[in-house]
Parts: structure tokens; sequence; C-alpha cells
DNA sequence: TGACGAAATGATTACGTAGTCATAAGAATC
DNA sequence: GATTCTTATGACTACGTAATCATTTCGTCA
């Protein structure tokens, strides 16, 4: 039974017999603080279960010890991880969570609660391309950090992946594994992520002499259904594919229901390729060959970044773009019922 | 180029040639102010790019627009739905939300916030038991709604499907198709649903004078890795069993792959149903019978409790209980391959 | 021993808003 | 036309902290 509103620093003052400030220094671990004031403020404040006023406190330095995240739709199972990634790594740091989606306004949202100090620092984990939100942001000094997804005309800090070297990565296995027909789920050439990866694994097609047919790629919404949908008009072909590179697991794990539901074995008639390395595609009833990212490593230097440009913000802009590794799965091995079998490449 | 630092109440006050009570007066929307001078103020907002200081206004009024949210690891899909469906709700409300999971110290981080203010209020997705915590937070009236898991004991706003109906619904399903040997695997006694599904399907079992063997259940941590092991263990078993129920989807679904990696074939070899019908239970790779919770319906409640409470704090708790649906799917159904079957029962 | 400088502490103000109280202007009553 | 009542508005203070400036204390050196 609590007194009903929390004491105040004037109350701790008072009790450690005091002067506000001198509380304030203590709670802001200035050094000019003897051992045995801060002792005995220290001492009252547990007696009277003081607690300085984030919010008195956060309109005075603009620090509200929050950040902020911006993610796509949370049914891409990478954001998820993403998310639960970001939450380990600041449990410790003190800092909270705020969590938006692309799907309403979370850009604006997020650049607003910037200046409004509700938040210290924004993630975007999901920009889509070049908005003047963001680059008016940007040139207000607002401490922003893109990961995952990146904007190469926009100066500001970026993690990401080497989604170019994945996408070439997974052309040259295909080939060297003698997939004639290649088919291609890509989605909105909006997203980098997208861009990248397919940019890498055409140029890597053409650079071994091999080009895609138009009738064999797809262009479609980030979702399981599109991904099915898609796979399954490319079955339908006269002459359809015998491997599939997909943008993402999402639309790769929407493929493979495309693929089971129209009888189509995998990997016996038909390959299937994926990229992220999210949960699901290592279930061994699933194992779905694809591309993974070091999402921990990505957050975590993301959150880095970020904490170092709020305690220095004129710091240069730094890119990071972090390494990528093939997970062999079943989607692509030759069969081997119930067996199980990962590697890198 | 906006200013550096945005305009103040005050900056407006005088550029409209009113006084800054009245600026406040409009922006809070009381009615006693002209429609004259109310246009002229916000006439004047407009050209200064004038908007209320979050913070400064949490500090006087408390209310900083903000919702917790407590849920468990988002490793389980049925909270990353759960977030989703949250997000949409809250979307057209101007609130934001942040997150807690309950793996650090969710709840307590929680309780800290609503006696900082720091959120409005808190909907825990995953309380574990009668924390003193919770109590506490309880007896000073904080707003707080529990949906998904409940606490029998504790006087507060709770939204929760049917779980012990539920249960029972899987144990007279299983026992109405001839199952024998029927598996169980179940999680932790503390977490109530768990509680409710497993005394609904016990005292069904029961009712019908079924008993089910110790050496059919297991207890495990929510987990994909621990659903594969554990099943795994039950069909090492000389005598195994031909229907495995799971407390939720994530523990059925690595059950799945549990049998997958031993050779056995489901439904053919053994039956498996699960609890929760997240999206993954739905992909024809898996499809697995399961139990629907009302996931948007439960989370739609429990942001209008809290509304309700926010408003009105001296409400008598409340309690909803919505029922539950069975989604019979191929892990249950006579083989029919790459057929589809759905429906409710 | 007196003066000087560094370190520690206190007094005071600012942050931007909400809400209280006082006052001015207008309408209504007689 | 004077009085009362209502409505609209302004002046002022409180919220709890951080930060600036002023003051005290104490050790040190000449």
């Amino acid at each position: 039974m609590k007194s009903k509103s929390s004491a105040t620093s004037k109350d701790l003052a008072r009790a450690a017999g005091v002067s506000q400030a001198t509380v304030s220094r203590v709670f802001r671990g200035e050094s000019s603080v003897t051992a045995d004031t801060r002792e005995r403020v220290l001492d009252a404040a547990r007696q009277i279960d003081y607690r300085p006023n984030v919010l008195a406190r956060a309109m005075r330095t603009s620090r509200l010890g929050v950040i902020g995240v911006v993610v796509a739709r949370l049914s891409n199972p990478l954001y998820t991880e993403i998310l639960c990634a970001l939450n380990e790594v600041l449990a410790d740091k003190e800092l909270k969570v705020v969590l938006w989606d692309t799907e309403g306004t979370g850009e604006t949202a997020a650049i607003d609660s910037i200046s409004q100090s509700l938040v210290d620092g924004v993630i975007f984990a999901a920009v889509t391309r070049s908005s003047p939100v963001l680059e008016e942001a940007i040139r207000s000094a607002a401490p922003l950090v893109l990961i995952n997804r990146t904007i190469d005309d926009l100066s500001c800090d970026q993690v990401s992946s080497d989604n170019r070297a994945g996408g070439a990565a997974v052309a040259s296995y295909l080939l060297d594994h003698g997939r004639k027909r290649i088919g291609f789920i890509s989605g909105s050439l909006e997203v980098s992520t997208v861009r990248d990866r397919e940019a890498g694994f055409l140029e890597e097609l053409e650079r071994r002499g091999v080009s895609i047919e138009s009738s064999l790629t797809r262009r479609v919404a980030f979702s399981h259904e599109s991904g099915r949908t898609a796979m399954q008009s490319l079955l339908d072909l006269a002459d359809p594919p015998d491997a599939v590179f997909c943008a993402n697991d999402l639309l790769a794990l929407g493929a493979l229901d495309g693929a089971f539901e129209a009888g189509c074995r995998v990997p016996e008639d038909c390959w299937v390729v994926g990229f992220d390395d999210v949960e699901q595609a290592s279930w061994s009833t699933l194992s779905l060959t694809t591309v993974r990212q070091p999402v921990r490593k990505i957050v975590e230097d993301g959150v880095a970044l970020l904490l170092e440009r709020l305690a220095e913000p004129e710091l240069e802009p730094r890119r990071i773009v972090h390494p990528v590794d093939m997970m062999i799965r079943r989607s692509t091995a030759r069969s081997r019922r119930g067996g199980q079998k990962e590697g890198n490449a």
C-alpha cells in the first residue's frame, strides 16, 4: 500500500536534507557529488520509494527511452524475427520499443513521433522508397537507421545483407545443378531487397549465357497466398519450370503449398528456393532451400548505429552490408524421404 | 525547412492574438470557444505549423496515447497474430503500441510504465500466474486487461476463448472417430490456457470412460523443437499412440516435424491435433486439424474494455469468453493426397 | 596565516501544457 | 436602464525535472 502519487525529487531532497538540484545530480550520475551525500540520497530514495518521473525528465531532455520500429506486415515471419531479436538486444539497455507497420501510415507516424520526442530514434526495417517524409527527417537530423531494406540515395545509417550476392548465389547454384527452365516469383520493385536480389540473380544468369523467359516470371504482392497462386500459374504452363526462385521465404512457402495442391512434387518435379531463412524454412516438413540473412547481427548493428548517433548526432552516415549463406535443404535436393540435410555453400 | 524547434502554444497565442489558455482550449476541443476565435486559432496554427507538445501534455494529464502489450515469445505465431490484430484495431484510434515480452521482466516493466504514466493502459496477452505485481497493480486501479490467458482469482477485465470446451471438443472428436490410444503433449500448468484445455480434454475422456495413460503424456516448454522431440519420444514407445493432442499449434507443428522425421505418416499412422489455428496450420503442406480461436474478436474486445476503463476507471471488472470452432484438416482426415478439406464441427 | 582555486552544493529558472480563478462582454430579466 | 446571469476569454500557477548561475567549503601553496 504505497502512497497514491509517487514521491518527487523535491520530497526526496527534503527527506535527505539536500537540495533538489543535488537529487537530480545523483540520479543523472553526475560525478560532482560526494560519495557520502550520494549514499544519503540513495538511502532516502529507497525509504520513500522515489523514482524519477520519466515524463518530466523527457520534457527537459527530449529523451524518453523509447525506440520506434517500423516493419511491414507481421505476417512475414522475417519481421517477427527482427522484432524478436530487437527485443533481446534492447532488453538490458532500459529501452522500450514502440511498433508501427507500413500498412497504415507507419513511416509518417514514426517521423512525427521523433519530432515530438516521443521516441528517441527510429529503426526502419521496411522502408519502401525515398519518401519526402524521410528526406526531411534526415535533413532535420532525426536519429534514424535503415535495416534490411535500404535507400541508395538517402544519406543515413543503413544495415543490410548482401542481397545481390545472395541472388547471384542462387542463380549459379541452380545452373550448377542442371536446372534448365528457371521460374521467378518476385515482388514489387519499390522494395530494395527485391531489386537487389533480382539484379544479382539476373546478372549471374546472363553472365552464364542464360536468360529467363518472361512467361516464367511473376511479380506479386508479399503474401503466402500470392506465392501459392503464382506457383500454380507457373505449373499450369504447357512447359512448366524445373526450378523456381522466390524473392523471399514468405512467397516460397506459399509456392510449396501451390505445388503441393497442383500435385507437383518438390523437388522431384520442380525445385523451390526462397530467401531469408525464416524459422519455418528449417522445419523438416517444409525444408526449404533458401538464403540465410544474419538477422541477429543486422539488428545488433542497427541498434549500435542508432545508439552511437544518439550520443553523437553529427557522425557521418555509415553503411554495413553483411554476407549471406545458402542453406541447402530438401526443396532442391534429390529426393530422400524423411531425410534431413543442411549445410552452407 | 521548418523552424528547428517547433512552435509552442504561447507562440500560437501571439500569432492568433489570443491567450495561451484559449489555444489550449481549442486543441482540447472545449466547447466554450467562439466559432470565430476557434477558426482564427486553427488558421494561425496551420500557418506556423503548430502542434501540441505531447510530452508536456502528458505531464499534466498522465495520458500519453500509448498502450502497452505484454506477449510471450513471438516465436509463437499466435502472438504475432494478436499483435497484428491489435495494430489494426488501434490504427485509427491515434494510439501507439509499446511491446514487452514475458521473457525478460515484461510484467514488471509494464506495471512500472503504468505507474510512470508512460502508457495509458496495458493489455496482457500472456500472464503466467497471479503475481504480486499484478495484484498490486489492480489495487492501485491501474487500467489493464487480460486477454488470451486469464487468472481466475484476479479482479480485472479478462477476455479469453472457451478453452475448456475446445479441449472437450477435441476429446469427443477423437473418440467419435475411433482413436484408441491417445497421446497428449502439453505445457506448463502455470499457463491458464493449458490448464483449461487440459481439464476439458481429460474431463471429456473420463466422461466417456476413457483414461489417458501417463506414459502417453508429455509436459514440455512451448517451442517447435520441444513439440518435435516430444512427438518422437511418443513414437519411440513400444505401443505408440494413434492420435496426439497438443496444447497449442506451436507444439503441434513441431509434432508434425517429429513424426515426419521418424517416418511416421500423418494421418495414416497417427493423427495430430493442435489448438489456436495459427496461419501455418491452414497451409496445405501442413494442414493441421486444430481449434480455432477468434483472435480478432478477442483483441477487439480487449481494446474496447481497456478504453472503457480508461474513460470510467470505477467500472466493475468484466469477463468475456468466446466460443471456439474445430477446424478439421488433413492431419486427422483419412488420407487423400493433395486434397483440401475444411469445415466446422 | 592568508589567499587562491577547485570541488560540492544550493537557489533559481525554464520546459510547454492544463486547469483554476478572475474578469470582461453580452444576453436576459424586471 | 439597472441588475443578474451566462458565456467567452485572459492572467496565473502547477506539473517534476534539468540546467545555469551563485555560493559555500575545504585543501593547498606561498
